[in-house]
RNA sequence: GGGCGGUUAGCUCAGCUGGUUAGAGCGCCUGCCUUACAAGCAGGAGGUCCACAGUUCGAGUCUGUGACCGCCCACCA
């Protein structure tokens, strides 16, 4: 590989070359270390797996930068540095593509029976399962592909069934007949989790049910959901409501069904509400379940799994339920039993999946018990062993864990874990079992697995552990258990983070290297359009990461993100932002052009040679201390996961100091003969090739590109991503070079800003003449090549009279300098600033006088504040006389 | 019904434990093709920090109230 970059910076190009690269050659391939081999830190971080059905969309692509950059960062400081890649089988979201494949093909699931089905989604995860991987290969992400999994690999089958069994064992799963909910289009049970609840307008309707043995007289119930009425077994009023006191005992008449139904007395009956009487259908709401479970109350179910009314619905049979509330409502309007409809506003629960309108359906189910494992991992954030940033989640948290529910596991679907329980066709005994039964206590050999698979977030939630091997005692396990960190997204804080958290402390108790999953949560927001809209398929809004990429290139896009990932905010995604990170990849670009272009023409200079013990030159000390101080806050700022703070300080580092000032002032060195021009150059190898490590986990490709450019094809590694990260290094900070250059670029700014006021032509030297203190005329002088190149300088003269009314002067509390320049000033602007300046200066003082009036102040603040606005009001009394003295040289204010 | 977050320049956002002159990018205005980069360089304009009250020597920063956005959770008919 020559040094030579093309002239113009061309992402696509560089980034699939290096993309293909680290992968052929195993860059980012971890080898397990031995027992006795070197103990280093461990970093583990576990990819959040993306659907097998999945597309990468903004929010994987901002997920995964973070990512990168963390493992990245961690990886050049020595960490023995795992990403553990993997892909979720997704039970639903699979199921309903092969479906919707199958239906096109005019044939169902049910047609094909279940091994058959099973065998096309195994077919289908083969041919398209595998276009997120292709996506992240494609952006670089540097994880192990060597290690990928699947979660429905044998391994991990086997890992899911385990747990399972052990939760059986410790009497945490049950089994039993309640009120779940039911997606009638997907035909399973979802947990509360899947459920999204959506205001609507709805009705209230008043129902009169008639009295056993004074007909004439009613109850009036209200409900949202007449359908239901079908399957009520009873009508409740509260105890202690005086209205139905005389009723209790009675029966009811349910209209339509013509069914007597009792009154009875229970809590739930709200008296504020409506009638204060509300009608029980135990089969068909929660609520109602409970009520009926304490009255014992038979339990009609009057629909059938798709939500269409059954055989128990009388003349109603084979409606659908919304078909059927209208019939029912016309019915009860003919029979004068409709007491009334109000507007009623209220929630209604949709499937997360397809949008269907959730149904409360009883039905047999297996359950987690749930509070045992939440207990634990309430203590585990509260006791600090797991931490959240930003920590704010921590309260979402524990809300979520300490209001929890029981959750149910079982699907009625064919793609996933199938539970391990084996149903005895003879005595109808359960046996749940690590592999199927030879025969049941009863001796039959009549035994079939039973049909149910596992939630999808089951066995995610087991992946901490799971995917290093558990059970088995493995190498990997040992060494890269617990995960060190979780980067996720706020949307699966309770499908899988919250998940997790319960599921591995409890099968992890007691572990050597800790319980927990991971030590360590980190919640990005959102990625939202320009506008700040969500981004949404209907809305047509939908920012494409790879379109987006190889628009401006991955870098760019990566860096975007980054610099924008605030904790907590969500992210703006603008492509005029990307536009301007693709300008910095530019800069980056077109600076190593410079820096190759002065390499061909200087003879025997050599970019990679080290640092020299001791920096002669102003400017060579003052970028040292700039860049190491620059390192220590890029690692600060890393370290806290302020991804935006790490990218805009970097950045600023090197378009604002290192490309602006440095290169600019190094040009002259660089353009003499000799041994001077290898010197510098030297230098500004060393300079460039650390900003590069700086840079090269928030911009990968640019900067593998051209650090394997400066070592001419022969770099000490195979990867910048393999050499160390830079390192706050005290020997290379210099105070004192910071300050002096401060003055002298203060003073370039003052003289540029002269010359642009005064329209100095560009190109027209110009002597200056300035009145400063002998410390900082010796500096300038010293530096006045400085001044000659970056502000076109010609000659400086000192004076010992002050400048302050020489028109067109500019003072400031350090030095006074004027252009000794025959064009006029523009009187009446100049006029005009310098009336701001005083007004500006003027009211600061006063602030500060104020202030210092103040015994309280001088007596409570502390010393240095105190001396600081001493000083600034020092200075600022100074500057506003030489205002005023410049304002009279002016003809007045 | 509960809980959480936001409001700072025309736009998108920083501003870490209260402390000297509130910052950046983009956009805007002016001047430059100064052979690394016009995807660039130099200079500039632009802010009642949502409102009110309070704590404090001192508030963009802390407290309270309100307004306006937004998010999450929820089995009351």
């Amino acid at each position: 590989m020559s040094h030579e970059l093309p002239k113009t910076y061309d992402p696509g190009a560089i980034e699939v070359r290096w993309a293909e690269y680290w992968i052929k050659e195993k860059l980012f391939a971890v080898k397990t270390p031995g027992p006795g081999e070197a103990k280093r830190p461990v970093f583990t971080l576990l990819l959040p797996p993306p659907n097998v059905t999945g597309r990468l969309h903004m929010g994987h692509m901002l997920n995964q930068t973070e990512m990168d950059i963390i493992i990245r960062w961690h990886r050049m400081r020595g960490d023995l540095t795992l990403w553990l890649p993997g892909t979720d089988h997704a039970g639903i979201a699979t199921q309903m593509m092969v479906e919707r494949q199958l239906a096109s093909e005019g044939t169902s699931r049910q047609k094909l029976g279940r091994e058959e089905f099973l065998k096309r989604v195994w077919d289908w995860k083969k041919h398209y399962g595998g276009a997120i991987q292709a996506q992240m290969k494609r952006l670089g992400a540097s994880v192990d592909w060597d290690r990928e999994y699947f979660t429905m690999d044998e391994n991990l089958s086997r890992a899911v069934t385990e747990c399972f069994v052990r939760l059986h064992e410790q009497g945490l799963i049950y089994r039993g007949m309640y009120i779940v909910n039911w997606c009638p289009r997907c035909m399973t049970a979802i947990s509360d989790l899947e459920v999204v609840h959506e205001d609507v307008a709805a009705k209230l309707y008043q129902v009169r049910y008639p009295i056993v043995g004074d007909p004439k007289n009613f109850v009036t119930v209200a409900t949202t959901r007449p359908e239901t009425m079908l399957g009520d077994t009873a009508v409740a009023v509260n105890p202690h409501d005086e209205r139905y006191t005389k009723l209790h005992g009675k029966k009811l008449i349910l209209p339509l069904m013509e069914r007597e139904i009792p009154l009875i007395t229970d809590d739930f009956a709200d008296p504020e509400f409506g009638s204060g009487a509300v009608k029980v259908t135990p089969a068909h709401d929660p609520n109602d379940f409970q009520i009926g479970l304490r009255h014992k109350l038979a339990q009609i179910n009057v629909m059938d799994e798709q939500a269409r009314i059954n055989q128990n619905g009388g003349p109603y049979a084979g409606l659908d339920r919304y078909e059927a509330r209208e019939k029912i409502l016309h019915d009860l309007e003919k029979r004068g039993l409709l007491a009334g409809i109000k507007d009623h506003a209220h929630a209604i629960g949709k499937c997360d999946r397809c949008k269907t309108i959730v149904e409360p359906r009883l039905s047999t189910q297996w359950f987690i018990k749930i509070q045992p494992l939440a207990d634990r991992a309430i203590a585990a954030v509260e006791k600090g062993e797991i931490v959240f940033t930003p920590e704010n989640y921590a309260k979402t948290y524990f809300e979520w864990m300490r209001n929890i529910h029981d959750w149910c596991i079982s699907r009625q679907l064919w793609w996933g874990h199938r539970i391990p329980a084996w149903h005895c066709q003879e005595c109808k005994e359960i046996i749940v079992a690590r592999s199927a039964p030879q025969k049941c206590k009863c001796g039959s050999a009549k035994l079939e697995q039973d049909q149910d698979v596992l939630d999808t977030w089951f066995s995610s939630g087991l992946l901490p552990f799971t995917s290093l091997g558990w059970p088995e005692k493995t190498p990997d396990l040992d060494v890269f258990y617990p995960t060190t960190l979780l980067i996720t997204g706020f949307d699966i804080l309770f499908f899988w983070v919250a998940r997790m958290i319960m599921l591995v402390c409890h099968f992890m108790d007691g572990h050597p290297q800790g319980s927990v999953p991971f030590t360590s949560v980190y919640i990005h927001a959102l990625v939202r359009d320009a506008d700040r809209q969500k981004m949404s398929k209907t809305k047509g809004n939908v920012i494409d990461p790879i379109d987006i990429t190889e628009k401006y290139g991955t870098d760019a896009v990566r860096f975007t993100l980054a610099s924008m990932a605030s904790p907590g905010t969500d992210i703006a995604f603008s492509e005029s932002r990307t536009d301007g990170y693709r300008a910095f990849a530019n800069k980056i670009w077109n600076a190593a052009r410079f820096m190759f272009m002065n390499l061909d023409r200087v003879s025997g200079a050599k970019l990679t040679q080290g640092a020299p013990a001791q920096l002669d030159r102003l400017e060579d000390r003052w970028i040292f201390s700039r860049f190491y101080r620059v390192a220590g806050e890029v690692n600060q700022a890393l370290d806290a996961y302020r991804f935006d703070e790490a990218a805009n300080t970097v950045y600023s580092f090197f378009w604002g100091e290192f490309c602006d000032w440095y290169l600019e002032l190094i040009k002259p060195r660089l353009s003499a003969e000799g041994p001077e021009a290898a010197k510098a150059l030297a230098l500004l190898g060393d300079m460039f090739e650390g900003a590069l490590r700086l840079l090269s986990p928030f911009m990968p490709f640019i900067t593998e590109e051209i650090w394997h450019a400066m070592y001419e094809g022969k770099p000490p590694r195979k990867s910048i991503a393999l050499v160390a990260y830079p390192q706050r290094e005290q020997k290379w900070l210099n105070d004192a070079a910071e300050e002096h250059m401060a003055v002298l670029q203060d003073l370039v700014v003052n003289i540029r800003n002269l010359r642009a006021e005064m329209k100095v032509e560009t190109k027209a030297k110009t002597p200056v003449r300035m009145h400063t203190s002998g410390d900082l005329q010796a500096l300038i002088s010293d530096n006045r090549g400085m001044l000659e190149r970056l502000a076109n300088v010609e000659a400086i003269e000192f004076t010992s009279q002050s400048l302050a009314n020489a028109p067109g002067a500019r003072t400031t509390p350090k030095f006074e300098v004027a252009l000794v320049y025959e064009r006029k000033i523009d009187v009446a602007a100049e006029k005009e600033r310098l009336g701001k300046e005083l007004a500006k200066l003027e009211n600061q003082l006063a602030g500060a006088q104020r202030q210092l009036g103040n015994e309280k102040f001088l007596a409570k603040a502390p010393a240095n504040v105190v001396e600081g606005l001493k000083k600034q009001a020092a200075e600022q009394e100074i500057l506003i006389q030489k205002t005023r003295k410049a304002l009279e040289g002016l003809g007045g204010a």
